[in-house]
DNA sequence: ATCGGCTCGCGCAA
DNA sequence: TGCGCGAAGCCGAT
């Protein structure tokens, strides 16, 4: 089946040269699978007679990436290396800037192929990549159901303002790829790249920030990520609309640091998810499609998605967070206290062991650990800036467009106002006690010590 | 245990 | 122009 036009733009004006091969510039899609752009690339390696070389570049710089990120994506990354060999595709990674690099392989290529990302550093990548090169260079949009300009041409209000909108296209955009083979293979170029089989010895030489050490519980990889929905299907998504909220069990299904990473595709959960006849079926599918391609959307129309509140937020919210601005605040913590969960609120600084430990803090928890950060801070700003910094530097779906939606969220973005309240204003607020009330709370704090000691 | 009020603005129906 | 309704709210009254 031929991959939806929607998904492919065009983002320069040259014409195909006479170069040695196709090259798929893969920076947000690490995958084989699913993954339109490496198709497409292939279809226009065999159009035009060609090998199809795929490359992604490995920077030290990416900012706010640590340890713990650079691993589980290297980890990704080993196996694509697998796959693409398997099918007889030559996958150079080198230590570079994504663009320098895309730009040096370019001068040979005959046209280039690139994922799409909604960053602004992604966005510049490939803007100096299309102004740089000779060849076309071909966006594919492969981390999302709907195309982020197919589903809405704006910044939208809210979920339901959204939801509205992909409702009608979701199940055109739910359907296979046809995995396509190379007609040439290009594993004999004479291209050189770095060996992924030893990701201990690249790890080594990138000069990166050490301070934040990998997690156990999750590998990165597509198998990893297949593994768990698996799982999740066979024991957890029926009971996903009544047990996805409580953090003290665990209903969730774990995919979103390989969506973050692209190391799996959303069309493709959504079919497994599809096929599974669940009960659970369109709540889980509210959360893959509807509010994870809100936060696309969000970014993706309002490139000042990290701040300032004033540039994110609704009028009312920025209003009323100003008014409330010098309410005195009860506790105030320095940024050390909140990062070593030194504050008076024990499911407070358990969430934050969580996140600390293991790379992720259950969604629930994800609000009322915001929400907080706002109570517990000089100012709004701050306090945003904050909960940012925390959540990038820890969690291992940091950066990704949820982080920077679901962050704003606790401020008001995609909200509407509540009975009007110290600090918080009309902003909504949430308190320990909701989740005493909602929840067995405690068995929260149990688990979480328990993690402490393993 | 359950319920209404709080409060704003989008977007549809009219 | 009116009106329904929205990511998981809280709080006080019954």
């Amino acid at each position: 089946m031929a991959i939806n036009q929607s998904r492919i733009e065009t983002l320069n004006q040259n014409p195909v040269q006479s170069g040695d091969y196709i090259l798929y510039w893969m920076q947000s899609a690490q995958r084989s699978e699913y993954n339109h752009a490496l198709e497409l690339a292939i279809s226009k390696a065999n159009q035009h007679k060609q090998p199809l070389v795929v490359y992604f570049g490995l920077t030290d710089d990416f900012p706010q990436a640590n340890l713990r990120h650079y691993q589980f994506m290297l980890e990704g990354l080993k196996e694509v290396a697998v796959q693409l060999k398997e099918r007889r595709i030559k996958f150079i990674l080198k230590l570079n800037s994504p663009p320098t690099g895309a730009i040096k392989l370019a001068q040979a290529a005959s046209l280039v192929v690139t994922d799409r990302g909604y960053l602004r550093l992604e966005k510049k990548w490939r803007s100096e990549v299309a102004a740089k090169i000779n060849c076309p260079l071909l966006q594919v949009e492969t981390n999302v159901v709907v195309p982020v300009a197919e589903a809405s041409d704006k910044q939208e209000y809210a979920a339901y303002t959204l939801r509205k909108k992909i409702k009608g296209k979701r199940e055109d955009y739910i359907r296979p790829i046809e995995q396509l083979e190379v007609e040439q293979s290009s594993l004999d170029l004479e291209i050189s790249g770095i060996d992924l089989r030893d990701i201990e010895t690249i790890i080594d030489k990138l000069d990166i920030n050490r301070s934040v050490s990998p997690v156990k519980k999750f590998k990165g990889g597509y198998s990893q990520a297949k593994e768990l929905l698996a799982e999740f299907i066979a024991a957890k998504l029926a009971d996903y609309p009544d047990l996805s909220a409580d953090p003290t069990v665990d209903c969730l299904s774990h995919l979103s640091p390989y969506l973050h990473f692209g190391q799996i595709s959303p069309v493709e959960i959504a079919r497994e998810i599809k096929q599974a006849a669940s009960p659970g079926e369109e709540e889980f599918l509210e959360q893959l499609i509807v509010r994870r391609e809100l936060a696309i959307n969000f970014v993706h129309y309002n490139q000042n998605y990290d701040g300032p509140l004033e540039k994110i937020l609704p009028d009312w919210a920025v209003e009323t967070l100003n008014e409330h601005e010098s309410d005195k605040r009860e506790y105030i913590y320095s940024e050390a206290e909140l990062e070593q969960a030194k504050t008076h609120a024990p499911y407070w600084n358990a969430a934050q062991e969580e996140m600390v430990l293991t790379g992720t803090m259950h969604g629930y928890l994800r609000m009322y650990w915001g929400k907080k950060i706002l109570e517990w801070t000089a100012k709004p700003e701050t306090a945003f800036q904050l909960a940012l910094k925390l959540n990038n530097k820890y969690q291992l779906d940091g950066r990704d467009a949820n982080s920077f939606a679901g962050v704003a969220w606790c401020f008001g973005k995609h909200d509407r106002a509540w009975a009007e309240r110290g600090i918080f204003g009309k902003v909504r607020y949430m308190n320990a006690s909701g989740l005493e009330r909602k929840f067995e709370i405690d068995r929260y704090l149990a688990k979480i010590n328990q993690l402490k000691k393993d």
